[in-house]
DNA sequence: GCCGTTTTCGGCCCGACTGTTTTCAGTCG
């Protein structure tokens, strides 16, 4: 029984006891309790009591124990055998929880979606107590598409609709101040729905401006406050919070969360005889204080300003310490990973330098496809001596600055290396990556990624997985082994900051920072306009608690040339 | 169900919106 059984086991029986009606407390724990162990960065094996994890106590750790010994959970079949197994499922429809859902099977005997429906049709929700036409209504529309709508976004679509937001936003008058805030500004993988933060004196104005303007299939809420939206495009959700200028810091406090977090921040606010919530801090005698900024917010409790990104409710408050350490956009020096027209870029040689050096950094390399990749149009080494030609040449326009000569050169499907080593040896920086063959058994994979780490010539790895965030796995490498081999060979593994990729992962990002292994953050540009996913990658970065130190690409020129050659 | 050294009982974050109600329950984040 691994983990990820565990957790699933113990957030099923939070839904059973939600249809139960039970103590939302008591449902509340085993849910505290699935998270307790998800935050928890060891294996089941390396836990040797598992009640001293907080959130954990004898109920849950029986349950644990229970599936660890016996691979199955006595609780959760007793609930099982109590509840019909179509119920769970339908708590997904909006609206409907653990007390509606209860009453609905109770009452009328509905036990899955398709005896809901009959109910609904035969006007028997309609008439029960609590429920109404328009329930009843509600319910049908959302049955026809249940179990269709994708339940969360990755953050790359969720980025596209944000900027476009953004600009919609910014052309309304009457807003004074705007953010996005939910599990986006935290930087989250995956996101159900955006959330949007606005201060302003007019919010009947902006209500009604903001729904002129936005394009949506449907207004699910619209209050004095707020207004939620499901847009056209692929009807994701949006919330806009509208709030005054003054409760504007608290309030993006507040829905940034993560829920967890702010439990945490009340409790310290309680301690202190406050009350927080979106409008400010009520004190004992009932004034209410507001600030100008979250910092301000923070620094009411002696905090310091805590980075959305690692809001996450508990080991943040317990790292207090490290929160100055944590790599940030402006410790960036270098970006080591991009294309130009060489290969499949959009823009020429001397077009990337010149947007590195407007990013204020003080080198760069440029990496383009290397021959095997003949769909990106990959170089081969002569057309690659060519290149470099150019880069000298816009080295010697811009002496301030520096222009590397590297490759992203590819692994073969057969484990040998798209240049040898005479090639390798003449560029600054080789990138070694997979781009083929990615349904090949593990230790093929890890064969191949084995034969790049050991050649000397080799810098790095580039996204290690190839995952596309919510669409593809990529190849499974066994991480673990590679982090052992990265620190064996002395090579820097990559968080490429893609947002479709963002890889490696949080989990792999901590384990190598724990093995000792430098990471670079990196774009992997193919236009310059992407060159701005640095931002999102130190933020992803700051998630797995990466420090400055860690970052191969906030080193200087000079520290990062002597790493490369004594390797 | 979990937690706690002023606690082993009595709390557990707080408020908006909706739809059902004549004052509030349920849901949601």
């Amino acid at each position: 029984m691994n983990k990820k059984n565990i957790i699933h086991t113990l957030e099923q029986i939070a839904l059973y006891l939600e249809l139960k009606g039970e103590n939302p407390f008591k449902i509340a724990a085993f849910r505290k309790a699935a998270q307790a162990l998800e935050t928890d960065t060891r294996s089941m094996s390396e836990i040797d009591d598992i009640t001293a994890i907080k959130g954990i106590g004898k109920g849950t750790a029986a349950v644990i124990t229970d599936l660890l010994e016996n691979g199955r959970s006595e609780v959760l079949l007793e609930l099982q055998n109590e509840i019909p197994k179509g119920l769970p499922p339908l708590l997904k429809l909006p609206g409907l929880g653990g007390k509606k859902i209860a009453k609905l099977y109770k009452e009328l005997g509905v036990d899955s979606a398709e005896s809901l429906r009959v109910a609904c049709e035969e006007g028997k929700v309609a008439a029960l107590s609590g429920f109404g036409k328009k329930t009843q209504d509600k319910i049908m529309k959302e049955l026809e598409s249940f179990g269709e709508k994708a339940e969360t976004h990755p953050i790359w679509l969720l980025d596209e609709l944000v900027t476009q937001l953004n600009v919609l936003l910014e052309e309304i008058q009457e807003i004074d101040e705007f953010s996005v805030a939910g599990s986006f500004r935290r930087v989250k993988e995956q996101s159900k729905d955006i959330d949007f933060i606005i201060a302003t004196e007019n919010p009947v104005a902006v209500k009604e401006a903001l729904l002129s303007k936005l394009s949506y299939q449907e207004i699910i809420a619209s209050g004095d406050t707020k207004i939620s939206v499901e847009l056209q495009t692929e009807g994701i959700q949006v919330d806009f919070r509208l709030v005054s200028n003054e409760e504007y810091a608290t309030a993006l406090h507040h829905f940034t969360g993560s829920k967890d977090h702010n439990v945490r921040m009340r409790q310290i606010a309680k301690e202190h005889g406050e009350k927080i919530s979106e409008y400010g801090i009520e004190q004992q005698d009932g004034r209410v204080l507001t600030f100008d900024s979250e910092t301000a917010f923070f620094a009411h409790y002696n905090l310091p300003f805590i980075p959305p990104t690692v809001r996450m409710g508990g080991k943040e408050f317990d790292r207090l310490d490290q929160i100055p350490d944590l790599i940030k956009l402006s410790d960036i020096q270098a970006d080591l990973h991009m294309h130009t027209t060489w290969s499949d870029g959009a823009y020429a040689v001397h077009e990337m330098g010149q947007a590195l050096i407007d990013k204020g950094y003080q080198y760069g390399v440029i990496t383009d496809h290397s021959q095997y990749l003949k769909v990106a149009n990959g170089l081969t080494p002569e057309r690659l001596k060519l290149q470099r030609k150019e880069i000298q040449q816009f080295n010697r326009e811009h002496p301030e600055f520096t222009l590397l000569a590297g490759t992203e050169m590819d692994i073969l499907p057969d484990g040998s290396l798209d240049f040898d080593d005479e090639v390798m040896s003449d560029l600054d920086f080789v990138i070694a990556s997979i781009h083929s063959s990615f349904s090949q058994p593990q230790e093929k994979i890890m064969e191949r990624l084995h034969e790049a780490l050991k050649n000397p010539h080799v810098d790095m790895i580039a996204h290690p997985t190839g995952r596309i965030i919510g669409k593809r796995d990529g190849y499974n490498p066994d991480v673990p082994q590679l982090i052992a081999w990265a620190k064996e060979y002395g090579k820097i593994l990559e968080l490429n900051a893609n947002p479709y990729r963002l890889d490696l992962c949080m989990e792999h990002l901590e384990m190598a920072a724990r093995a000792g292994v430098p990471i670079a953050i990196n774009t992997d540009a193919h236009a310059i306009d992407q060159l701005r996913f640095m931002e999102v990658g130190t933020k992803y970065a700051q998630k797995a608690w990466l420090k400055k130190e860690n970052i191969v690409n906030t080193w200087s020129l000079k520290d990062f040339m002597t790493y490369l050659q004594k390797k």
